[in-house]
DNA sequence: TTGACAAGTGTCCGTTCGATCACTATAGTT
DNA sequence: AACTATAGTGATCGAACGGACACTTGTCAA
């Protein structure tokens, strides 16, 4: 409940740690890293983080594993201008991993390019990326990458009585109604776009 | 040498832990994630997967940290093959990493949340994150997020009369003619956008 | 058929780990 | 001054860990 000053300074370290280790040490060597010399002192130490929300449990309830708020930056973001706007402070100092933020299941994931506007609509634009999840159970509204007359295709999983259809978001492109059955390659969980080429 | 198919499995597998719990196992949970009987064979499998440049070891050589191929995604060939559709993980051609192909100058780079429909004409909606690249000189017909009455706009960067405006892509709204200079963050350089909620 | 190599098993051992306990030192409250 | 809460010490213990070794099994090429 104090929040003592010292652990901003312990947490610093600690921070620093894990960027390079990309690891919460264990108790003996984080005892080291503090000047501690004994390992209960760690112990506790990062007891206290977790109650402070630095810190949380693995779900294997293995390990350490920071948490959102041990990414949070003291105020002084990068030497702002006077007048900045609300930086995106809710996130502000979290590295932001794209994949991590894309990528569930990678062994499931794969990258598909998108060819031609058929999606415009949607926002989906020829040359994007798209990523798509296999495996997982397809519903109607998604946004699924099909398999018809052997190419990719990425349409809306639409529902028309009882039998699925493809819909495409863009007025000039037709509703693909498959005469057999449909087979759909995966789920679109993702999209990926780069503006400048290199 | 020969990167047996199976170890595919056992690397996708390891990776969708990963994604779980930002750690690699130990020898005996590996084992049991893979389905060994011995910890010696998870002892062997990492090293191969070492030797395959997937992960290495901490700094502080306390542990298994993934590297940076442990993060790289199949890319499916943009003209699919007659027949099946091959499942393209395997020698897929290039990798593909979600961050490199994002993020050229990770220092200057920061992500900012969408908001609003004011762009939505040019496929990029509300929700979506922004990559966006500071610093950079801005020129027409770029991207950029300016700063406008003490907030973040993305707007296309435009020349009228020899001064800069911000076009909207998305015809219910106006064009921004600044009075005075017009002060911009940064150029958009990509573009991020997640399906299905977590 | 044979031989070589690599994946996987079964077992062992010294070390480190996490967890617990009793104890000390320090700061703040009343 | 006495009370109390808490950071930190020091020692102990069982369990898990990493690492090593000899062994078995399966695959593929000579």
């Amino acid at each position: 409940m104090t929040e003592h000053d010292k652990d901003r300074g312990y947490l610093g370290r600690l921070q620093d740690y894990y960027a390079d280790n990309r690891r919460i040490p264990s108790y003996a060597r984080l005892a080291e890293l503090m000047g501690f010399a004994s390992k209960t002192a760690s112990l506790k130490l990062l007891a206290r983080l977790e109650s402070q929300g630095f810190i949380e449990r693995t779900p294997d309830d293995d390990a350490w594993t920071p948490s959102k708020r041990f990414f949070e930056r003291p105020l002084a973001e990068a030497s702002v201008p006077a007048g900045m706007p609300t930086l995106a402070n809710d996130v502000s100092g979290e590295p932001f991993f794209v994949d991590d933020y894309l990528v569930r299941k990678p062994s499931r994931t794969a990258m598909i390019p998108v060819r031609g506007d058929s999606m415009c609509d949607a926002g989906i634009n020829d040359g994007d990326v798209a990523v798509v999840e296999r495996g997982g159970a397809a519903t109607k509204g998604d946004f699924v990458v099909a398999i018809v007359d052997n190419e990719f295709t990425l349409k809306e999983l639409g529902l028309e009585r009882g039998k699925f259809i493809l819909k495409p978001h863009n007025k000039a492109y037709p509703v693909i109604r498959p005469k057999g059955s449909l087979e759909i390659f995966g789920v679109m969980v993702g999209l990926v776009r780069r503006y400048q080429k290199h």
